[in-house]
DNA sequence: CATGAATGAGCATTCATTCAT
DNA sequence: CATGAATGAATGCTCATTCAT
């Protein structure tokens, strides 16, 4: 691993746990064993270096995710597949999820940053127009309609990551089936 | 308005644009137009001035919110009642519900503030216990209802703050309309 | 007790204590049972403060002490006497006694109070002026010999506070010898 | 002189003038001619500076003085060279010897410090013990003896730092022979 | 006289950032 | 590229002092 992933994983870990202002420059560059310059050198300042810590987990997830996206695939089913593929990405991958959770609504992640993460979500997007055209979703502003969504997977993914589920197949069906209900047409 | 009035609406406003730790304490006597040391001899320091913001916020909206409840109701017309007059009470208590908001999930807020406000939502619990027992309410672990009872409302919220609608009672109606067909059993 | 007096004993108590400059004015008020402003009313400032309990304090000690000045007595005789009644005073007066000391040398004890001071141990320099005229002091410079007293009496003091003398009577006379027998012509 | 030693010197020279508590952080590093945070890179924090001069000063006092110091020599002459050598390394090192003398009593110093340089001097007790036994040194309690030498050598250098005198060597000698003549057996 | 709420200058300490090596 | 000593602006908090009551 080069000296800027280990100071992306090493500022992950410890924005996640301090929060960004509580963490230290000094503290990310020690955990990740290089010098204090060394960061400086890939990044302006401590404010780049978030940004870009967001930039590439949400890509990361972002490539993961998509991978089960089926364009050809029913409506409710694709939704479920992606909405899914959230979940299990977050349960394997904790701490890029609450990094990207927690600092989401930050004011230190740029404009720019969330723009250029859009567009890998702009697929999605698409089929729930077109869930909305062919009379499969609720007929709300689209918009509050992906917060809806979005609000309620956080939070079965925050009581996945809280409690001990045993079986999480058979959970996730079901909170699914909770939101299916209430956007349905 | 006393000093300590004055202190604590400057903290919620500065706190919810800038975030607890990016607030100075200097910035926040200034706004409130007293001297740097008044803070200190309301609040021992920084952090128990967050607390005390927290709870007094908090407070409000309980009591305002629980006014509505009506221990005789129906179980839904209750739910309805009292959903709705969180969407209300955010829409016109703008900074306090976004403080709330923001800060509840900060380490800054201590465990004792939080049991200290658990109390006044203690009708609300029960009645959604029993509204799981009488068949009415989808029978998933009440936490995680409550979860996304909460996450359904907090995003719904926020929708209606950043855009402007026409017709607000319309809107809030088919939103707990979505969240009722999601969690009715 | 008046609240000057109130505010005196709380200060000598707190500056042997802690020290003058980790002694707040508030701390000297609560433990004299005062309000914050009193202490203002009859001292003008914490600095003159302390210059009126060293005042005072030296004051009382060389009332004390003097009264067993004999100007008729032998040279010996009433150095000896003087120079007991200063122990016998600093230990039945440790708190002041210990002030004293740790103060006479202190930039916030003015030159004004030492001088106000120096008067009250006229006679004791007079004394000692005779006694090396008359042969019976050791002919150096008399304000070292006063200085080789003063420390020697001092180190006496502090010793016999740190340790428990069964015989002091007998501990006080021997120490004294020591001294007469350095400075003796 | 590296970044450490002038702030020690900086330092010195400013506890002496003003006292510890008197003297700010930032008074230090601008007589030092460095940055504020330099100071904090040497030492955790004010207390450990002190610390840490104190240490440093009394060693060097320590290895100079006992350089004179002959473990075959007499007795008597041995007292009398160590005495004599800190007497002039005093006068050589006025600041260094203040900011000693005043600090010994300090409650900033922590015991560890004191106990770190009571080492230096064990040859010295020695001694003492040995005259004793030897029937040439007064038989009171040793800590108290070498409190008395201890306090005379202070009232010595003290009133040889503020008067000036013609020849010291003698003043000295005579100095040392009053104090000796008081200890003799 | 007595009070204590209010003040704001002052301080120790932290930390993002620079730059000479 | 990599380093870490050095920096100084910024901050939370203290406390002597004032003054309206």
């Amino acid at each position: 691993m080069d000296k800027r992933d280990k100071i992306i994983q090493a500022a992950i870990q410890l924005f996640v746990e301090k929060g960004f202002q509580a963490t230290s420059t000094t503290s990310i560059t020690n955990l990740a064993g290089v010098g204090t310059g060394t960061l400086f050198v890939y990044f302006k300042n401590k404010n780049e270096l978030i940004n870009a810590v967001y930039l590439e987990s949400k890509k990361k997830m972002g490539q993961s995710v998509m991978q089960v996206f089926d364009v050809d695939a029913d409506f409710e089913a694709n939704l479920e597949a992606v909405w899914t593929a959230v979940v299990h990405w977050a349960l394997q991958n904790e701490k890029e999820f609450n990094f990207i959770n927690q600092f989401k609504t930050s004011p230190h992640i740029g404009k720019l940053t969330k723009e250029e993460i859009d567009g890998a979500f702009h697929a999605v997007h698409q089929m729930m127009e077109q869930g909305q055209q062919s009379g499969r979703l609720v007929s709300l502003e689209l918009n509050y309609v992906m917060q809806l969504i979005m609000s309620h997977l956080n939070a079965t993914i925050e009581y996945l990551m809280e409690n001990k589920i045993k079986d999480v197949t058979a959970f996730v069906r079901s909170a699914f089936a909770v939101l299916m209900n209430g956007i349905r047409a």
